[in-house]
DNA sequence: TGCCCTCGGGG
DNA sequence: GTGTACGAGGGCA
């Protein structure tokens, strides 16, 4: 018999005879379609009513009921398992007979379950026989059986699209497409008849196959824009897929395909990189140095009008940059690696849910143990468990501070506590701190402390691997493993300990972060108690000022800090200095330079969103914080106010107070006459210039004091011919700086917290002293000072 | 402090 | 498709 190793890249099944498709690529870099026959949905009853057995016993649709026991609510109960024949009907059956009996795992994805039921990985041997069929794939296979492989990571072929089109009436002008497989790269530019370029775009995505659809923004523009468009061309039929079937809208922002994964790169650089702007312009510019070519995709038309060329090489670049951004990123890449460790298609991974990485260890693992699997509860309003501690954080400027972390917090928490659903019991022995029992692990090992556990050792061995290794390639695969599983041991903590999932609820999640905070209370407690002052702590570090004013003895210092208090399989890692730390008191707030392990400034909760302010906001935010990150609270202070006041006498760039901002059509708003961007829209049209729901429109506030604020449409290249109001700007801006300044008077609390540290040791008076200084001048720094 | 509304990306 | 879907920021009570 034949057999392939393949990488699993999408699961779905055809509703015809009921059969699985896996598709994904084979370790020759083949695309791939694994056909299984012959496997059935199922779900299980509690201890169900003879009423409805007898029921279930005449039904046609059920193929078998089997008796069996399984663990649910602390204790084996006798269940049924109910066979069915066809997946679409499960839901019908699971509403019907929730009515009067609990129903456990009829909410799994049928693809799901049988990857969970087959125990198949990421990558798997495929035993069984070419067949034809009616796929795009390279190799069409019936499935005999599957065996454990090697996981590895196929080359992809990755299909960038972008498409121009019509502001005015919504006409698609043009589809290009940059295409990459290996070190191969093609190109496509449709033009011409609309339904031709759509048609034609089909057949592009058809002839080359690829297993990764991209670009930017597709999931919320081009794609629906390709189907809506499709529609008024009387195009019926969209087959994108490998087996020739269309795009499916999941939740109403995403999209799914048999066969093809839809990597749309905005998502992805949202979550990967978090920019402060999502344009692709400057993502292209901060992550490739790369920018745009010159078209002003707001006049679209009027451009497509002028130079036809333009606009395609224009929308090619697009599709390109989108790609490279993607291949920047390494998703895919990363995406493979925890795609491996939590045993899924890749599509799962980049477009599902972290519960469904959860799902799929713990399933397996609660089936293997005769653990009934429960649904997923739908609560409307999810009940809020307590979450981490923090510490509160005095106001000033700190040097030489060293950051702890407790490794893998959470984890460790459930491990030592014996905590999971399973364990969870009024007769338990391990009372958290909210007053919930766990069994001990002398009574009964629970699922998850188990499952945890042997993904932390999973994770120490990748990394001995990874440190004995000596090529390069193997050392970069190794450390994309270890980071998987750090991410899917996160994905554990952030399913169980902050939100409603069907193995838990918020007893158990309360229960893990009431324990967490008692021991970043304890570590806090002790090193106070050994005269440190303990700057700040959030969840799982803690912040504390070195004895020493240099690099490495406060390095030392650091490190046996953490290792004195790593204890009882609780670890304290020493993760980084900062010199100087700031904050204004304000907990989830401060800046800081990181100068161990590598130079870096750190900017937390402080940070502005571009799209909602205007420039000279984040612009006067940035002078200040380099002056107190060069320790100069005189000269930051002093910035701050010179800025305020050159905005209150207009001495700014006028472009450097617009605000922009989209706008829908007016009637879409509650109450449009109350929003500056709609008033905006307005004024702009009654200029004469053009509006189109859904642009993006520029303006500036002239009457701040009013409400409504009034506004009035700012034109580039067009001389403003309004007069700013200048006090207005002045005020955000001072709020915006009063966020770091307003500390109320430096006072001696703040000044204490640096103060302490030189003179104990008798060093760095000359520090101490500037601060005094700033005591005197600075009394109280409020927003009045700033008018 | 907490709830409600809005937006982002795209043309 | 045996299914679930963001997250931050501003305004306002």
């Amino acid at each position: 018999m034949q057999y392939w190793d393949v990488r699993i890249l999408t699961a779905s099944y055809a509703r015809e005879n009921v059969v699985i498709e896996l598709y994904g690529r084979t370790r020759e870099e083949k695309s791939i379609v694994i056909r299984y026959e012959g496997f059935r949905p199922y779900f299980y009853l509690v201890d169900p009513p003879k009423s409805i057995l007898d029921d279930l016993k005449k039904d046609g649709n059920v193929l078998k009921l089997e008796d069996c026991t399984l663990f649910v609510d602390g204790e084996d109960k006798k269940c049924v398992k109910v066979a069915i024949k066809e997946p679409w009907t499960v839901p019908e059956y699971r509403n019907e007979l929730g009515r009067d009996c609990r129903v456990l795992a009829a909410d799994i994805p049928f693809a799901q379950r049988f990857i969970y039921d087959l125990d198949l990985n990421s990558c798997v041997r495929v035993f069984g026989e070419r067949i034809e069929g009616d796929y795009t794939t390279d190799l069409v296979v019936r499935a005999d059986k599957f065996e454990e492989c090697e996981p590895f990571k196929p080359s992809l072929k990755i299909l960038s699209f972008d498409l121009e089109n019509s502001i005015k009436n919504g006409t698609i002008y043009t589809i290009c497409c940059a295409i990459k497989f290996k070190e191969k790269r093609f190109i496509e530019r449709l033009s011409g008849n609309e339904r031709d370029i759509i048609q034609d775009f089909v057949k592009v995505v058809q002839k080359y196959d690829p297993d990764v659809i991209t670009g930017y923004n597709i999931d919320g523009y081009d794609i629906p824009t390709i189907i809506e468009r499709s529609k008024q061309c009387g195009i019926r039929n969209l087959p994108f897929g490998r087996d020739f079937t269309q795009l499916r809208n999941v939740g109403g922002r995403f999209w799914r395909l048999h066969g093809r994964i839809i990597a749309d790169a905005w998502w992805n650089v949202k979550r990967e990189v978090k920019p402060k702007q999502e344009t692709l312009n400057y993502v292209a510019k901060i992550l490739l140095g790369e920018r745009k070519e010159d078209v002003d995709p707001t006049k679209i038309d009027e451009e497509w009008k002028k130079d036809r060329d333009k606009v395609i090489s224009y929308c090619l670049k697009d599709a390109e940059l989108a790609l490279h951004i993607l291949e920047k990123i390494a998703v895919l890449n990363k995406s493979m690696d925890l795609a491996t460790v939590s045993k899924l298609p890749v599509d799962d991974v980049i477009n599902g849910r972290t519960s469904t990485l959860i799902d799929s260890i713990l399933i397996r693992e609660a089936d293997r143990n005769k653990i009934g699997v429960p649904q997923t509860k739908h609560v409307r309003k999810r009940e809020k468990i307590i979450g981490g501690y923090v510490h509160t954080i005095e106001p000033g400027l700190y040097h030489w501070v060293c950051v702890l972390d407790f490794k893998s917090m959470y984890p460790s928490v459930i491990i030592s506590n014996n905590i999971c659903f399973t364990t969870i019991s009024d007769k338990g022995k391990v009372v958290s701190p909210t007053g919930i029992r766990f069994l001990d692990k002398g009574e009964r090992l629970g699922l998850l402390p188990q499952i945890l556990e042997r993904l932390m050792n999973d994770r120490e061995n990748v990394k001995r691997k990874r440190a004995e290794s000596k090529d390069d390639d193997e050392i970069r695969y190794y450390d994309g493993l270890q980071n998987a599983i750090k991410t899917l041991m996160n994905a554990f903590y952030g399913v169980f300990a902050s939100s409603f999932y069907r193995f838990t609820n918020p007893e158990i999640g309360g229960s893990i972060t009431a324990f967490a905070r008692e021991n970043i209370k304890n570590v806090i407690d002790e090193l106070e108690n050994e005269d440190l002052t303990v700057i700040y702590g959030d969840t799982d570090s803690v912040f504390f000022s070195s004895p020493y004013d240099n690099l490495n003895d406060t390095i030392n210092f650091g490190k046996e800090k953490g290792e004195r208090f790593s204890k009882g399989g609780i670890v304290l890692e020493f993760e980084k200095v900062l010199e100087p730390f700031f904050s204004h008191g304000k907990k989830k707030r401060y800046v800081g330079n990181v100068v161990w392990p590598k130079k870096e400034m750190l900017v937390r909760g402080y940070e502005i969103r571009r799209t909602d302010a205007f420039d000279l906001q984040s612009d006067a935010l940035n002078m200040v914080f380099k002056e107190i990150m060069k320790c100069d609270l005189d000269k930051a202070v002093k910035v701050a106010r010179e800025m305020t006041t050159d905005v209150a006498n207009g001495k700014v760039p006028i472009e450097k107070l617009v605000i922009s901002r989209s706008c829908k059509s007016y009637n879409f708003y509650k109450n449009p006459d109350t929003q500056a961007n709609v008033q905006a829209a307005r004024k702009r049209e009654k200029m004469g210039y053009e509006f189109v729901p859904g642009m993006k429109v520029s303006w500036i506030v002239t009457d701040g004091k009013k409400s409504p604020q009034i506004v009035e449409p700012f034109i580039s290249g067009k001389a403003f011919e309004h007069k700013p109001d200048y006090n207005y700007y002045a005020r955000r801006i001072a709020m915006t700086l009063a966020r770091i300044t307003e500390v109320s008077n430096w006072d001696e609390k703040s000044l204490l917290a640096g103060v302490q540290q030189s003179t104990l040791f008798g060093k760095d008076r000359s520090r101490s002293k500037k601060k005094e200084r700033i005591k005197k001048t600075d009394k109280k720094l409020t927003l009045e000072d700033f008018m």
